[in-house]
RNA sequence: GGAGAGGUGGCUGAGCGGUCGAAAGCGGCGGUCUUGAAAACCGUUGAGGGGUCUCCCCUCCCAGGGUUCGAAUCCCUGCCUCUCCGCCA
């Protein structure tokens, strides 16, 4: 949610902001709608005003005594219309709130200018691509030999974008979260949590998630409006809904790992096959709520917390960072990681980190006590992932493998493996 | 699943249908005192929103309806929490 009276003093300069992303603000309806707003409002906190201050008196006419059925009978008459303008200021409101609901953060000023994903500007470059001497397999083909990565059995329980893992490939899978986890809590000072999978409706509404979004979740068929997380974001994020935090506690700063679940409606045919894209995967999530002042150069580390992993693990990747029409609705600046496949010979998304700043917390009422004017202020909210842990298994075996189609694990793994260091025929 | 109790400001906790945005305590902030701190004392201190914006007004006591000139207080519905019993990973 964007800042309402921005919006109402400021519009041409907000439609000017959302336009970088390629998004049209609709300013005649805007102010359409603000206008409405304005005269019902008034008009309603008058009568308002003429009835609490009449009731007051027939409290006090009572009191003494007197007679009181007059002064009733023209408070009545005011009912009447209170209830009519009641009525139209509530549906007013009704329809700026789903309107400005709707509408997606500001790029911070500086992010780059660009409209699709080409005109991401790559801000570095770590490790360098392996070069075989053979043609190397993807993750499908080596997951596939009594390996334990098995997709019809997947296919047969639920259906497509679903996978079974099993033996090593299963162990690998729980050691890379363990030792995400681990990094994370030991060395860059997060809190691990554990979290609901299924939220309520105000948790995504908080996040950004809804309403605009609701094709990409999957719901549960019960009357509480349940879903099932998108994203440890959702939970872990929406820990400081409706809540004053002292500053003093702030950065908040939570690692979690979760299981994931999107319904990728939006994706038909789009990375059909293997592990890339599925309805459901694990992810270790970074989340940190700071300080309005510290929300910048907190993005800077925790994207660097991110990228730890990928250098821990030696895979090669890129930071890229979002253009403005790139970054998603509740993103006021982000870097994407994206860890090298030889399979398609080319970069993929392995992590998404954004500094969401106030947009948020003001959906979710999320503030500090500013400790000079003692005033609740709203907090900034940051979120990454680190990382996502079923790309770093693809990643794993895809850059790792020999000809033999055996898989050499990373020495950072050792010791999540119980010593496994190549997974294999032998 | 059965039985009961309850949801009030940052926290604890009062609150006959009218003068209650709400006692009291704690905490916070400011001050006096002190070399400094603590203690003590004095003052101050809820949130959101609107306007004709150095002032005025509206809304909010779990949520949503209802009764009433007037609701934290009465009625209905829902949600949540706690206690006991049963069942259970």
């Amino acid at each position: 949610m964007l800042d309402p009276k921005l919006l109402r003093e400021n519009t041409a300069e907000v439609a000017n902001r959302l336009a970088k992303r390629g998004f049209n603000f609709d300013v005649a309806t805007f102010e359409h709608l603000e206008n409405q707003r304005k005269t019902l409002q008034v008009r309603a906190q008058e009568l308002q005003n003429k009835r609490n201050v009449s009731s007051k008196a027939i409290g006090e006419a009572k009191a003494k005594g007197l007679d009181i059925v007059p002064m009733r009978e023209e408070v009545n008459q005011l009912g009447e219309e209170l209830k009519q303008v009641e009525v139209a200021l509530a549906l007013v409101q009704q329809q700026l709130h789903d309107f400005c609901a709707g509408l997606p953060n500001l790029p911070h000023p500086s992010v780059p200018e660009g409209l699709t994903e080409e005109e991401n500007v790559e801000v570095r470059v770590g490790g360098t691509p392996p070069v075989f001497s053979f043609t190397p397999k993807d993750h499908v083909d080596l997951g596939a030999k009594n390996k334990g990565m098995n997709f019809e059995v997947a296919a047969k329980l639920t259906g497509s974008r679903f996978v079974v893992l099993q033996g090593q490939l299963a162990r690998l899978q729980r050691a890379l979260a363990q030792f995400m986890l681990d990094i994370h809590t030991q060395e860059h000072g997060y809190t691990e949590v554990y979290v609901p999978y299924i939220v309520n409706k105000h948790s995504l509404f908080g996040t950004g998630q809804l309403p605009k979004f609701a094709e990409d979740l999957f719901a549960l068929d019960t009357d509480q409006g349940y879903y099932l997380i998108p994203t440890a974001e959702v939970s872990v994020t929406n820990f400081v809904r409706d809540e004053i935090v002292p500053a003093s506690s702030l950065p908040l700063k939570f690692v979690c790992h979760s299981t994931c679940f999107r319904s990728e409606a939006g994706s038909y045919g789009r990375d059909m096959r293997g592990m890339i894209r599925q309805h459901q995967f694990e992810k270790v999530e970074l989340v940190q709520l700071v300080l309005p002042e510290q929300s910048l150069e907190a993005l800077e580390a925790l994207t660097g917390h991110a990228e730890v992993i990928l250098k821990r693990l030696g895979l090669p990747y890129r930071a890229v960072e979002h253009c403005a029409g790139d970054l998603s609705p509740s993103a006021a600046k982000s870097y994407d990681l994206e860890v090298w496949l030889p399979s398609q010979q080319c970069y993929r998304e392995i992590s998404s980190c954004s500094n969401c700043e106030d947009y948020q917390a003001r959906r979710m009422q999320a503030r500090y006590r500013h400790p000079t004017t003692n005033k609740p202020e709203l907090l900034h909210t940051l979120n990454g992932s680190g990382l996502a842990v079923g790309r770093t298994l693809v990643a794993i075996m895809e850059n790792f493998q020999d000809e033999k189609g055996n898989i050499h694990l990373p020495e950072a793994l050792w010791a999540y493996t119980g010593g496994v260091r190549v997974i294999g025929e032998e």
